[in-house]
DNA sequence: CAAACATATGAGCATCTGCTCATATGTTCA
DNA sequence: TGAACATATGAGCAGATGCTCATATGTTTG
């Protein structure tokens, strides 16, 4: 059975089953909006990424010093820091060789807890 | 260059740098709930699975009409209507033949609506 | 019970992801 | 300038993921 071949009546009699899908989604964000939200709810759906980010919750730190903390490569905390600069969840101060990161958007905390309350209940 | 090699004088000077890692660490939620955590965020971090949770944001909906709303085969729905109810993102409901999903969740539309606000900005 | 309908599920496959390894880039200091 | 340090990055690989296709399960109705 694909897409097309769903009969209708098995939900409340409507009218025009077209025009309220129609309706359904242009009550919703634009398609490209929902692939950008995707995204940037896929930055917390790694635990490296969430770590990294728990750890910029308590204070700004360097690269070296995140893998020391979490027990894992320069290499792979790079490659994440890359990917969570990139989705403008952190930002990044030189100071001389070191780099530190910091968290650079202010939902970061409250997103984070308001998952943590559903894992919780 | 692994985790151990780190020379710890990049960042600011403390006297002990293994038991700040501790201290971070404890700071933060046990190992198995970050990594719950993460497969939580995982749920929203995929487009089909965001479509289905903005329409159920709507109302409640049976798979055929979801499915037949997004475009996509039923096959595809019901997998993922499975994750999402694994995951106790959503509940189901039968009647007859049908069985309609909806949300089982409270903190579903602040979540997706905070990460609408990060994507806009 | 048999046919029609609604949904669920297992196998298979192409793509994505997160790591490692090696190496490059950039900075400081002797 | 060259050595040491901090970070970034590209290639490659194993495992995860999301779909399709075929088929199974469950429900209603003739």
């Amino acid at each position: 059975m694909n897409a097309s071949d769903h009969d209708k009546s098995c939900c409340e009699v409507v009218a025009d089953h077209e025009n309220l899908a129609k309706e359904l989604l242009g009550g919703m964000p634009p398609e490209e909006d929902l692939y950008d939200l995707a995204d940037f709810f896929k930055v917390f759906g790694d635990s490296t990424r969430v770590k990294i980010l728990y750890l910029l919750l308590c204070s700004e730190m360097c690269v070296g010093h995140i893998a020391d903390t979490l027990g894992m490569t320069q290499s792979a905390i790079s490659h994440q820091l890359r990917f969570l600069k990139q989705m403008k969840l952190v930002s990044t101060q030189r100071e001389g060789k070191t780099i530190f990161y910091s968290l650079a958007d202010a939902h970061i905390e409250s997103i984070l807890s308001q998952g943590y309350e559903h894992i919780k209940e």
